[in-house]
RNA sequence: GCGGAUGUAGCUCAGUUGGUAGAGCACCUGGUUGUGGCCCAGGUGGCCGUGGGUUCAAGCCCCAUCAUUCGCCCCA
């Protein structure tokens, strides 16, 4: 049996939000280019172990979400859940590490994820990506940082919180991460909820941002990652802070803050809408310094961000912002069959010389297309008909005043 | 993977204790020989998601199924 709908959690993007989506990627276009990213199409797909390498074996990603299949040549391949890792790979792939100290991408694009739909959240949902590459310097983490929050603002984005964290460093991470484990035994584990009992073991750090309230109290007591940084991290992220005060923007410190991809490590950051509900994290990022050198390059530094385009299109929908100024010039109404294909030839003429309007495939009342004109918001009706025909005229009307004027053909675009 | 809601005209939705299918919007035609918006009249348009069951009779009740949607989990 055919089935002829669209496939579950697959959108088609009609204007106007194809227009939100044009406008946002123009906007990051405009504001990364400023700060020196260079924009980076990807493929799709990618060997599977791309993204099980980068992202890591026990999130929810990897071992339920990814849409993962085999091509006619045998190979595993995945359609991408997120673009950080095929960036690396093609960071590595063309050698830009030798050409380059620091190499600045940005890309977007749909992402694909079995997950159950819902507001906010598609099976192809569309990213824009950051990545900064070959720094490790704490100023790159502030430049990421200040660069997303100015491509937000600019995209008129209002209502957002930025939070902070720092997940510390393959040294201090491990030590850390027993603390937690040692702490999380130690509680009367039937007080945690379910998911949390199995996360305890499998990644401790998720537990701490549950939000069961049962949990949340507990976890209130836990050890903070944020004391049991390293000096070397504990010294770098005061250097991001200290930059993001003195810029003057604003934050707020999110001890539990917690990426869901394995690579990450010290700064991350995350920016929540307060203006949706639930899904109203916007865009999360971080450093991730071991990643390519996990996915066979060099051992190079890396920080960037995701950022969710249908949260944005969703918060923006209404706003405005991005709309186009819609003004169509002229709509020409065809009166009798044997003016059809002059009147095509006119409204070409037009287009030809930058006119914006559209023209009558098929006669029909007068007042129906007139009807069609307004609607279109055109600025001028041109009328063809036999009578103009013979006189080889045009009649423009002007539609806000109803003032008719009779132009000659060969002089229409002084009248349109 | 788990839970809730909803499927009736192109769209948004009514539909009474079960009794021959409705409105608004949109579209078309006419009121104006070839002149829009407002108004009036008329018209096109429905296997009531699908399959079964109960009944003299089902849009309505029961079961199943599919789809959509909102939450949870997780994530952007």
């Amino acid at each position: 049996m055919a089935n002829f709908q669209r496939i579950k959690g697959f959108a088609d993007l009609f204007s106007p939000e194809s227009d939100v989506f044009s406008f946002l990627e123009n906007t990051a276009r405009n504001v990364f280019s400023r700060y020196g990213y260079e924009e980076l199409r990807t493929p799709l797909l990618e060997h599977t172990e791309i993204f099980t390498r980068g992202i890591g074996t026990e999130t929810d990603i990897v071992q339920k979400e990814m849409y993962t299949f085999e091509d006619k040549g045998g190979r595993m391949l995945t359609m991408r859940p997120e673009a950080t890792a095929g960036v690396m790979r093609a960071y590595i792939e063309s050698s830009r590490y030798a050409k380059e100290s620091v190499s600045k991408f940005f890309t977007y694009g749909p992402m694909f994820r079995y997950e159950r739909p819902q507001k906010g959240r598609m099976r192809q949902f569309h990213q824009l990506n950051c990545e900064c590459l070959g720094a490790s310097e704490p100023l790159a983490d502030a430049e990421v940082i200040l660069m997303l929050m100015r491509f937000l603002n600019e995209a008129g984005l209002k209502n957002l919180v930025l939070e902070v964290n720092s997940l510390g460093c393959r040294q201090c991470r491990p030590l850390y991460k027993e603390k937690l484990h040692e702490f999380l035994l130690g509680l009367d584990t039937d007080q945690l909820c379910e998911d949390c009992r199995r996360r305890m073991e499998t990644n401790p750090l998720r537990v701490l941002d549950c939000k069961v309230p049962g949990c949340k109290a507990l976890i209130d007591k836990a050890p903070q990652i944020l004391e049991h940084n390293c000096p070397e991290c504990k010294a770098h992220f005061g250097i991001v802070r200290d930059i993001l005060d003195a810029a003057g923007l604003p934050y707020v410190l999110n001890p539990r803050l917690v990426r869901g991809l394995d690579y990450y490590n010290r700064t991350t950051f995350e920016v929540v809408s307060t203006s949706i509900g639930s899904q109203g994290s916007v865009a999360g990022g971080g450093r991730y310094d071991g990643l390519i050198a996990d996915l066979g390059g060099p051992d190079t530094p890396g920080i960037g961000f995701a950022c969710g385009m249908e949260r944005l299109a969703m918060i923006l929908a209404d706003s405005g912002a991005w709309q186009l100024p819609e003004s169509v010039d002229f709509f020409l109404a065809v009166l009798d069959e044997q003016a059809l294909q002059k009147g095509m030839l006119l409204a070409q003429h037009l287009r030809e010389a930058g006119r914006r309007g559209e023209v009558s495939f098929a006669v029909r009342s007068l007042k129906s297309q007139m009807r069609q004109a307004s609607k279109a918001g055109a600025a001028k009706c041109l009328l063809l008909g036999g009578n103009e025909m013979a006189m080889g005229v045009v009649t423009v009307k002007d539609m806000e005043t109803g003032e008719q004027q009779t132009a000659p053909m060969n002089a229409i675009l002084d009248f349109v």
